[in-house]
DNA sequence: ATTTATCTGTGAAATATTTCACAGATAAAC
DNA sequence: GTTTATCTGTGAAATATTTCACAGATAAAT
């Protein structure tokens, strides 16, 4: 049985779930749907619509109980459990995602890095175990790896991503500027910086008189 | 007078666009609705509603003149004219985008780069000129910088949004993991990579029988 | 205990977006 | 020059999503 959540929902909770994670490390115990919309830009409705697709908790007086909130969105999407992520291509990008402060103090631990040059892995200085691309496949299901991060040139990104998949990946953060067609139920969010640039320039064309 | 053409699809054709340059490049001449929606993903359907929203090209056997398309996508949302960004924050992810090669060869050029260390600074190797955060307001003036890449340490991303948005910037991508709220009509992305970690967990979770 | 203020939860209405079906256009084939 | 095949462009229909308005719930105040 499949619930439909629309998308955009499931990207508003997921916004909602970072936020109440740092709301709730501020020592606060409740947060209202109109406080949460102020924060996210979002509808105070919209929120509420949104929050109800997915469960009920216990109404009050002055909003939602954080640490509920917490677990109804965490439950529900599986923000609950830790996630291994490794990094493929470590070229500058790679090597800076390899070492992000953000990503120990989440759910997601980066348990492996990946590359084609071994000259240039033993340059990096990193507490993550790095290996050679030849035996990727291997390590993620050795490892139990389920995202990726792939940050690799170009010309091998396509390949990169089908092995990735070959290996058993569930996902793949796509930083490289190739546009992969996300198939098979992988999930697949490609974010290529001139492109980002792009839409931040069309929406804007878009928002002016000019339109 | 304002159009109303959908943030989707803006997203698509701006997607399109990075496609059509691209097959532009390698030779083709003409493309199918069809074709388009096989590289992208979306239905053609959809594809030619878009494109509609926008203008009108000369129809033929065999698609749409590559060189046609992009020029109205590109004019309708102002991808043709050179723009200047900078990076602002240049921890190691920051110092990454500094470098990216393919910002080169779009319309964006990377024009400066601001951190508040200067030690730091001096450490990196770019041909992108560097200044101290305090210029910040001034340089972006002087030098007509419309766009900021963000990547400082979460406690100054607020501020430094601010004063890139006094600055005159026109649109920010920030990856700093902090939510910073688009107001004024400065058109503000958060790519937050735990986050972005989260939403591929999520739809995987809303797409498996589980939801 | 009753009133008051302030929440959430949710069907229904209003909008927005996508999909569809086909008319009109073009060029190749015969 | 007529037919055929293959496109795009677009109103209309179908869906999807958001917004609204208010019932129901809770707790503080009196």
């Amino acid at each position: 049985m499949k619930i439909n959540i629309p998308v955009p929902a499931i990207e508003r909770l997921t916004k909602l779930f970072s936020l109440v994670l740092k709301i709730k490390k501020e020592g606060k115990e409740k947060v209202s749907s109109a406080e949460l919309g102020i924060l996210t830009g979002f509808h105070a409705h919209n929120i509420r619509k949104d929050i109800s697709m997915i469960g009920t908790l216990e109404s009050g007086k002055d909003g939602y109980n954080i640490e509920s909130l917490e677990n109804l969105i965490g439950n529900t999407f599986g923000f609950k459990e830790k996630k291994k992520v490794c990094v493929v291509g470590l070229d500058m990008l790679g090597a800076a995602m390899l070492n992000n402060p953000d990503a120990g103090s989440s759910e997601f631990e980066i348990a492996a890095g990946f590359d084609s040059n071994t000259n240039r892995m033993e340059m990096i200085s990193t507490k993550v175990p790095l290996f050679h691309l030849y035996e990727i496949e291997e390590k993620i299901k050795e490892m139990g790896i389920e995202y990726a991060i792939m940050a690799v040139n170009p010309e091998n990104a396509v390949k990169t991503a089908e092995r990735l998949i070959s290996g058993g990946i569930k996902g793949i953060l796509n930083f490289s500027p190739v546009n992969i067609v996300p198939k098979n139920g992988i999930q697949i969010k490609n974010i290529y910086l001139v492109e980002e640039l792009r839409l931040l320039t069309a929406l804007g064309a878009a928002n002016s008189q000019q339109l």
